[in-house]
RNA sequence: GGGCGUGUAGUUCAGUGGUAGAACGCUACGUUGACAUCGUAGAGGUCAUAAGUUCAAUUCUUAUCACGCCCA
């Protein structure tokens, strides 16, 4: 009979509507009265589902679907994030290709452009988490500028301002010349750069010598106020106090000592630009130095540079300066050196430190519940050591710069009367009140700060706010806190830094139990995935292609704690097959009849091969928890594989075939029944991992109706429910595998056809293995292909092997080259030989025997015995084949 | 410079204080009986190197070499 094959795009779809159409994946009370949430790290509304989604949320939906299936109320919560540079770039690019100016448009206009483009394309990463397979509750979507997660920000930034835990201030941020607008440090990516070190001679007043310093940028000298040198380099001890000259500029600026100036760098001696450089601003601060500002928010030389320098961009300043300064005879040298130059991770431009207002979170205060909460394991990572960098950067935390000069994102909630002051409220009417309270009813034009908040600020309450905050919510009171955050090690300080504040800020409570950090996906050679190198594997492709239950099983098994994954299409290929193979496994059933007809009684189980099946079962399915639950993945597929391949199809559907060519009718019945109740059982286990499939084949052998129940919604016990007997004929199960090996074994190495019987003949005194085979005839001749079993003496043609530990004889009906087999267990014996002689030494050894435990001992003992006997039996065998 | 990680079969990776496992690949054989997206049998490893701790080290410690990542 031929079937047809699995079709998973077909099946996928219809399997997705109808988890859907049944709301399986809202979160249902249960007897157990325990949660399980988990809260997905929200995808930008910009972004297409690449690998690293793909694995990140294989993994959450493992965990979703194991945790729901073993009876907790559990909810994971979907949502997008506004993404506001990147969201405002796109829209902006898709506008100026209609020849639309943003500016023109004019702010409101543009904010709705937005909106309408969110609605257009912002959920085609939603879409695609569906086809993953993801088995979010889609009724409570979420978006980080929905109205109520709107509120919850405006009512954060109220409440820690008015803790003094937000607040404005001049500083030097990073800032972006290409988007204008300030960026937090974590979007600054430092870069490796082939770059030009300028060695510069500024004048030293009233003599005709000059002190050199070395610069990457010689533009910034217009905005030099200072020359500092280390209060240890004798070179310049002389100097300081001293007043020099800014070459072209004419500027008086003093030397200085500082420990900031670093004697092996360069000259030793380095200008102070304190309006553009990080380190610099501190030196000025120190030495209150004045700070001169010469950059224009684009980036071009303001009024406060050279006359023609003025309007310049900083790098053609900055090749002026250089021109000029040589026919000014002030450049010394130019040396070229590779440094790290910053770059916005949006813009890839290159970010110039730059004093503008902004608002800040003391991040510091609020980092300090977070740093005692992973010490004292209330939160904790895996694998642990990400601790250690979460304490790292969190220890060192500097004030998060949260405003942005951009319009797509939650505006400031903050107003300004005509004297500036600043009125912080939730909305105009009570920043108003405060404005009338302050000022005894003096009236007031208010307006409100045009800057919107980082779109990390929202992120940070997502954990609470997509469940109602700040209302007191039935969602928060039983999902909060999260029981783990699943999450890439790229964005620790992203997501699990800043909700953590937040969480322990509003909730008092952490916002996940646990955070699991997954490794990068790579390609198969280990590179990482960029456009620039086209190596992207898209994983919509590979959905496309083998299935998302392929791919997903693909990522999961690949997911090993600390070690990337390395993706290669022949390892989908190669799970695609697995499922493959279940499907035809599946298909076996439906031929010889196996359907669930009763429930499984399993006191009334009497078959050995359906005791071996299910006590491997039970193992197996006890391994998988435990692994799950561990956050071992890569174990827990890799056991439920082995079972499934090498125990299920490869032995006991083997072992069916021979019990259904008998005639035996309560056997085969009960092996009927078994065997279909096992594949249930293995479609259960297998369910978080390929969801799909197993869904499909459920349906599709009515388990739903047995069981009344979806498989999604199926419960998995935990219980181990094996009895005695099926412990001890599982035992023999497994020496009638060895038996069978072994014949076949045997037959390969005399190079007979597989296909050609033999007989089995007792001529050794073998007990075990006589009862074994005498008991499972039927067995044993379908699958070592045996044609006799017969007590026997001497024969010709036969040939003798050894079978735990016992010889049997295999007589065969032509001629055998039995004397080609000499060598072959003479080289067998050897290696015996060698392993006895060590265990021996190891024997003779008087502080191993006093040190080693005894069980080790004991194993070794009985080891050296098995060995010899086994030995003198290849022995005896070896002698009678001259 | 500080921190973290990785070196195990041809490849990708598990693993363990008691002489090593899987998947893929490879070799030989096999097709009317669920499956060639397959079956059966096999080959393949000084567990990076060196020293130390130990009765015993691939596993623990230290050093070295190689590679990768993060932070400054």
């Amino acid at each position: 009979m031929k079937f047809k094959k699995y079709d998973h795009i077909k099946e996928e779809k219809l399997i997705s509507a109808f988890w859907e159409k049944k709301g399986c994946f809202k979160p249902k009370a249960s007897f157990l009265k325990k949660t399980f949430s988990i809260v997905i790290p929200p995808p930008n509304i910009t972004g297409r589902l690449h690998m690293g989604h793909a694995l990140n949320n294989s993994l959450q939906d493992v965990l979703v679907r194991y945790y729901r299936m073993q009876g907790y109320e559990t909810l994971w919560q979907p949502g997008t994030d506004h993404a506001g540079i990147a969201t405002q770039a796109v829209v902006e690019k898709k506008l100026k290709d209609q020849g639309i100016d943003k500016n023109l448009l004019g702010r409101e206009k543009f904010v709705k452009k937005v909106w309408n483009w969110k609605e257009e394309s912002g959920n085609t990463i939603i879409e695609q988490l569906k086809k993953l397979g993801c088995s979010c509750d889609w009724s409570r979507l979420r978006f980080t500028m929905d109205k109520d997660l709107s509120r919850a920000v405006t009512k954060v930034f109220v409440d820690l301002y008015n803790h003094d835990l937000i607040y404005k201030d001049e500083k030097l941020v990073n800032w972006d010349t290409g988007l204008k607008t300030a960026i937090s440090d974590l979007e600054v990516v430092q870069k490796d750069v082939q770059s030009k070190l300028y060695y510069i001679n500024y004048k030293i007043e009233n003599t005709s010598e000059n002190i050199t310093i070395a610069t990457t940028r010689p533009e910034t000298i217009m905005g030099d106020t200072a020359i500092a040198v280390n209060p240890k380099d004798q070179r310049y001890i002389n100097l300081v106090g001293k007043n020099v000259e800014v070459p072209l500029v004419g500027r008086k600026i003093k030397i200085i000592q500082d420990n900031y100036a670093d004697p092996e760098q360069g000259s030793g001696a380095v200008k102070i630009t304190p309006a553009h450089d990080f380190n610099d601003y501190e030196v000025g601060k120190r030495h209150k130095l004045k700070i001169i500002n010469i950059l224009e928010k684009d980036g071009k030389i303001n009024k406060s540079g050279i006359k023609e320098f003025i309007g310049l961009d900083r790098f053609e300043a900055r090749k002026l300066m250089v021109e000029k300064l040589k026919s000014l005879g002030s450049l010394v040298k130019i040396e070229s050196i590779n440094n790290k130059v910053p770059y916005g991770d949006r813009s890839n431009t290159i970010i110039e430190p730059l004093l503008t207002e902004q608002w800040f979170v003391n991040a510091k205060s609020l980092s300090k519940k977070p740093i005692k909460d992973v010490k004292n394991n209330i939160t904790t990572f895996f694998p642990k050591n990400w601790s250690k960098t979460f304490f790292q950067w969190m220890e060192n935390i500097e004030p998060w710069c949260i405003s942005r000069q951009i319009w797509w994102g939650h505006r400031i909630p903050a107003w300004y009367c005509e004297n500036n002051k600043i009125f912080v409220a939730e909305n105009e009417k009570d920043a108003n009140k405060l404005a009338q309270k302050k000022y005894k009813n003096k009236k007031f034009n208010l307006t409100r700060d045009k800057d919107v908040l980082d779109t990390w600020f929202s992120s940070a309450l997502w954990p609470f706010a997509t469940m109602g905050w700040p209302d007191n919510t039935k969602e928060l009171k039983k999902f909060y806190p999260t029981s783990v955050l699943v999450t890439g090690f790229d964005i620790i300080f992203f997501w699990v830094a800043r909700m953590s504040m937040m969480g322990n800020y509003f909730m008092k409570k952490t916002p996940f139990r646990k955070v699991y950090v997954h490794a990068l996906v790579r390609d198969e050679k280990g590179q990482k995935m960029s456009k620039s190198k086209g190596n992207v594997i898209d994983p919509l492709e590979l959905i496309k292609k083998y299935g998302a239950d392929s791919l997903r099983f693909t990522l999961i098994s690949m997911a090993s704690p600390g070690r990337d994954v390395k993706l290669s299409e022949n390892r989908v290929i190669g799970y695609r097959n697995f499922i493959t193979k279940i499907w035809s496994a599946n298909n076996f059933l439906k031929i010889n009849k196996c359907y669930i007809k009763k429930k499984i009684d399993l006191k009334k189980i009497k078959h050995p091969v359906n005791h071996w099946i299910y006590e491997e079962f039970q193992k197996t399915k006890k391994e998988t928890s435990n692994y799950i639950e561990a956050f071992r993945f890569d174990e827990a597929s890799r056991v439920i594989y082995k079972f499934v391949w090498g125990s299920y199809c490869d032995w006991y559907l083997e072992f069916l075939k021979a019990i259904f060519a008998s005639k035996n009718k309560k056997n085969i019945d009960e092996c009927r029944n078994f065997s279909s109740f096992m594949m249930s059982n293995i479609l259960q286990i297998l369910h978080p991992f390929i969801p799909f499939f197993t869904e499909k084949v459920w349906i599709s052998n009515n388990y739903d109706k047995i069981n009344k129940s979806s498989l999604v919604l199926s419960h998995w016990t935990k219980k181990d429910v094996s009895l005695k007997k099926f412990k001890s004929s599982s035992k023999n199960i497994e020496d009638i595998i060895e038996i069978i090996s072994s014949i076949r074994s045997a037959k390969a190495e005399l190079n007979i056809k597989p296909k050609l019987s033999c007989d089995i003949i007792f001529k050794d005194k073998s007990k075990i293995v006589r009862n074994l085979i005498l008991k499972n005839t039927e067995i044993i001749k379908q699958m070592g292909r045996i044609n006799e079993v017969s007590e026997g003496s001497k024969l010709d043609k036969s040939f003798e092997i050894l079978v735990l530990k016992e010889k049997l004889s295999l007589k065969f009906d032509e001629n055998v080259d039995i004397l080609s087999q000499k060598s072959k267990l003479e080289n067998k014996i050897n290696i015996l030989i060698n392993k006895i002689e060590n265990l021996e030494k190891k024997l003779k050894n008087k502080a191993y025997i006093k040190n080693a435990p005894k069980e080790i001992v004991l194993a070794d003992k009985t080891s050296f015995k098995d060995l010899n006997i086994e030995v003198n039996k290849l022995r005896s065998i070896v002698e009678s084949i001259n």
